[in-house]
RNA sequence: GGCCCCAUCGUCUAGUCAGGUCUAGGACAUCAGGUUUUCAUCCUGAUAACAGGGGUUCGAAUCCCCUUGGGGUCACCA
């Protein structure tokens, strides 16, 4: 179904934030691509004027190449079909389109939009499907070109047969068939003179040589306009696969009011590129074996595309932090702490040393990256002292306390070296000695020492701080205990 | 509303195309235990689904039809 080599892209637009829908859908592309040897292209659909942000096209850009999802033919890096930016390749759509004006398959129309939103208003009303009236479909052909001669403002429409039906295969879906007369009479070229998305694509993935069109679903009722299109130029169509649209909880297209979608987002939030990719991997895939963490170079081995579900997943974060928090854990713990560092998770101030000091401290407890600075901030200056009540565990008394924290400060003072064997006989000896249970000693510990409810393991905590600045803080806490009411 | 797509645990899904091996498997989440100095990790277990109704068949989660539900789309946006 997939054989020979490959050629897939996405075409974002660049109208705002890099969103993760076209993460996704570029996953799946590129990983089809690099399965054949085949190639995977990015194509800049900025065809629409009045949505486009400059800023946008190197925030895709940025994305989508931190992702890892790099490819190789694109605006930015050129190619054999330059250019990959749709507003640069007017002169072709031009052609095209004159093309399709000669044979038939397309016509000018001079309706006003303003007229035509009256028109569908009316239908809607009369409880009519809303669709263009055909109008100018049956305008005589040179009336038409002076009239385009003269600049009267007009669009070029694609003329839909009226009878008759238009049927394509979804790789993933099967047959689809769509009766003509629900078809539109496409606009193909705005007033503006810009293509539409429906010309534009067909004629640049003819361009391209795109062998495989892999696509949301948002895209399956088009589908058939493009067939057409694709007819009239007479092209044979690519292999199309809409594969589901990422949903809201509550099953609805996914967008920015219910979830998170900018791929900005998820980085600030520390989520590892390779959780993302494997989070959207098993959004309608699933892998053979059950393994369910796994990297892009596993994902290109097992990939199967027509193995997508057909059913809409919800996007639920939940999973993908679970996923983020495993990929956390299996990373090598310098490619860990480089990653820190290149993401910016590291506060400024902190030495590289350091932090690899601290770090296999909370590894298994984070679940983002930003979560970091937070869990280890006890660590790299003095936090604010815990109050007498933190310092009192439910199970224990200002006495247990007292006699805790005392007897840790001297025993600790005799330390030397300070290393996580003695420390550990120390408490024991405190534990024995005092006949304290062990939140009894702990929890008081844990609190001066990190001025939290959490930490990491005590004896870790104590031996990463020093002797020095365990006693300090177990002092000041002592000072808290006993001026406590 | 028309058209198109879809329908297995709360969520992601396996199983559906080639009907029996499915008293429906896994993962996340949840709950209960275990490990334990907290949190977390880790381990064990539990709860939890074939939307409904008709067919076809010896036999249906799997095939067909209807209903219901959800979604998408009906722009000079993509």
């Amino acid at each position: 179904m997939t054989e020979g080599s490959v050629r897939a892209r996405i075409a974002p637009s660049p109208t705002g934030d890099p969103h993760v829908g076209t993460a996704y859908v570029a996953l799946f592309n590129r990983t089809l691509a690099r399965q054949t040897g085949g190639q995977f292209l990015l194509r800049i659909d900025d065809t629409d004027r009045s949505r486009y942000q400059a800023s946008s096209e190197q925030k895709i850009f940025d994305a989508l190449r931190w992702l890892g999802l790099d490819w190789d033919e694109g605006p930015d890096i050129g190619g054999p079909c330059a250019p990959y930016r749709q507003s640069e390749r007017n002169a072709i759509y031009q052609q095209k389109v004159d093309q399709l004006l000669e044979c038939g398959s397309a016509y000018r129309c001079f309706c006003s939009a303003d007229t035509l939103a009256k028109a569908r208003e009316q239908q809607k009303q009369d409880k009519m499907r809303p669709g263009y009236p055909g109008t100018c479909r049956d305008l005589d052909r040179v009336e038409s070109s002076q009239r385009a001669a003269q600049e009267e403002p007009h669009v070029i429409r694609l003329r839909v047969p009226a009878e008759g039906e238009t049927s394509f295969v979804d790789q993933i879906r099967g047959e689809i068939r769509v009766a003509n007369s629900e078809i539109d009479d496409q606009v193909l070229i705005k007033s503006d003179g810009f293509p539409t998305y429906h010309l534009a694509n067909v004629v640049d993935d003819i361009e391209f040589g795109i062998t495989h069109v892999v696509r949301a679903e948002e895209w399956l009722i088009s589908t058939p306009k493009h067939v057409l299109i694709y007819q009239a130029l007479d092209h044979p169509l690519p292999r199309f696969f809409h594969v589901p649209l990422l949903r809201n909880a509550d099953h609805s297209k996914i967008s920015k009011r219910k979830n998170p979608v900018s791929l900005d987002w998820f980085r600030e939030q520390g989520y590892l590129k390779e959780a993302i990719l494997n989070f959207l991997a098993l959004m309608g895939w699933s892998p053979p074996d059950e393994e369910e963490v796994f990297d892009l170079d596993r994902f290109q081995q097992e990939f199967n595309i027509e193995k997508i579900s057909t059913g809409a997943p919800v996007f639920d974060l939940v999973k993908l932090d679970w996923i983020n928090g495993m990929h956390i854990r299996r990373m090598e713990p310098q490619v860990l702490l480089q990653r820190l560092a290149d993401e910016g998770f590291l506060p400024p101030a902190v030495s590289r040393e350091d932090a690899a000091t601290i770090l296999p401290l909370v590894t298994e407890r984070m679940v983002r990256l930003a979560e970091f600075s937070d869990r280890t901030d006890w660590y790299f200056a003095d936090p604010i002292a815990p109050t007498s009540e933190q310092l009192i565990p439910k199970k224990g008394t200002q006495e247990t306390s007292l006699c805790a924290l005392e007897g840790a400060s001297e025993l600790f003072a005799a330390i030397s070296p300070f290393e996580p064997a003695a420390i550990e006989a120390a408490l024991a000896q405190l534990l024995d000695q005092h006949s304290l249970k062990k939140p009894q000693l702990f929890m008081p510990l844990r609190w001066a020492l990190t001025s939290r409810q959490d930490s990491p393991d005590l004896i870790e905590v104590i031996a990463v701080l020093g002797k020095d600045r365990s006693i300090e803080r177990i002092q000041r806490a002592l000072e808290i205990l006993v001026t406590a009411p």
